[in-house]
DNA sequence: GTCTATAACCTGATAGAC
DNA sequence: GTCTATCAGGTTATAGAC
């Protein structure tokens, strides 16, 4: 990111520099590994001045989520809610916006179940996917070509096609199955693979 | 699981208390976040006990990881091997098998990924990888089947199938898209899901 | 706004009595 | 084998000089 390489020059304010740094060491380590010395260090300033611009590493943390989440929310909102396109045409688009999402913060799946998980953040409320996703255009039609198929599993479906091969990425290389060179270009043949597999799904009817 | 009940019990030594005892305190809060205070308070004895029988933290948290590592892996490695069934018979084992054992260890596939990617546990070497799964008669029968697909891509995709719902289980929870009431009802559903949607993606050819 | 110094606390590990 | 007491080190957060 070349923001990194702007934000760690001196000329930058001392609460910006935090906050990439907060942003670069919370995504490698998460929440509960990242220390305060760790971030001072990374912005090249002390702990005091941490916790001066931000009060406490809880609130650090929350300010750099949260950035993170309508980064991603804000970039799928208009795809899924989209009146003039086909659902094949936004099943393309959800995965090649998610892709290129995930291929420039990688580590923030693990970062965003993990906190999740550990009640630390919350990610998204009902009411904002209930907005987002339930009454979407991308619903609508979905339940208009293929009737017998559950969305809520379809939809998990279809998130965790792209999102697990991030999640899974410290195991798929350690397996050697995919080599640490070779995983941005794995990734990139999904691009092509997910709407394939995702559009049969649909063809595919449920028993009832 | 009864084990912990008789495991809790006075009657049992102290280092089998520890070890249940370390295994549902390093499965609900992870590696870092465990102290042996915490395994030391739930297995009713103290500090020194612990480190008496296992030495260290670390230690004690690779014997309980490795059990578990055999675990899955013993009972998925017959399937893959077998000679005798179709592939869409070990198909449906792998789906059933494994979500078996995800139904009694729901927590156990974050905890892998966490630990995994922070070094502190090798899941699975490339060498156990090359004989349960690439010279396994499942991969043969793959091949044979759809020799367009590439069985990496495919293999990733159909354990996120199995294993995403359990990663993603906190965010789900949160959006409300599932009630944690309903969470193993949703994943039994998938039993039959998935075994279809893998099936339909055999039938599926890519573009050379 | 920035920094040093330190308070208050929690951690893993161990020494040593029993 | 089991326990209490304690150590050495690392943590967040803050007080107070500049």
């Amino acid at each position: 990111m070349i923001l990194t390489k702007i934000a760690t020059a001196d000329s930058v304010s001392a609460e910006l520099r935090i906050k990439i740094a907060a942003h670069k060491v919370f995504l490698a380590k998460g929440f509960a590994a990242t220390t305060v010395r760790d971030v001072a260090k990374e912005a090249r300033t002390n702990v005091a001045s941490v916790n001066y611009y931000f009060r406490t590493k809880k609130n650090l943390f929350n300010v750099i989520m949260t950035e993170k989440a309508q980064q991603i929310l804000g970039a799928l909102g208009p795809v899924l809610g989209n009146e003039r396109t086909t659902l094949d045409q936004k099943i393309d688009s959800i995965v090649n916006c998610y892709l290129d999402f995930l291929l420039a913060n990688p580590d923030l799946p693990m970062l965003i179940l993990n906190e999740v998980k550990k009640k630390n953040f919350e990610f998204i409320s009902g009411a904002q996917i209930n907005k987002l996703l339930l009454q979407s255009n991308f619903l609508k039609q979905l339940k208009a070509v293929n009737g017998t198929l559950d969305p809520v599993q379809f939809f998990i479906t279809m998130v965790g096609m792209i999102l697990f091969p991030f999640v899974a990425k410290p195991v798929i290389l350690q397996t050697g199955l995919v080599k640490e060179k070779d995983f941005q270009s794995m990734i990139q043949e999904r691009r092509a693979l997910v709407p394939v597999w995702v559009k049969v799904m649909l063809k595919t009817r449920q028993k009832r």
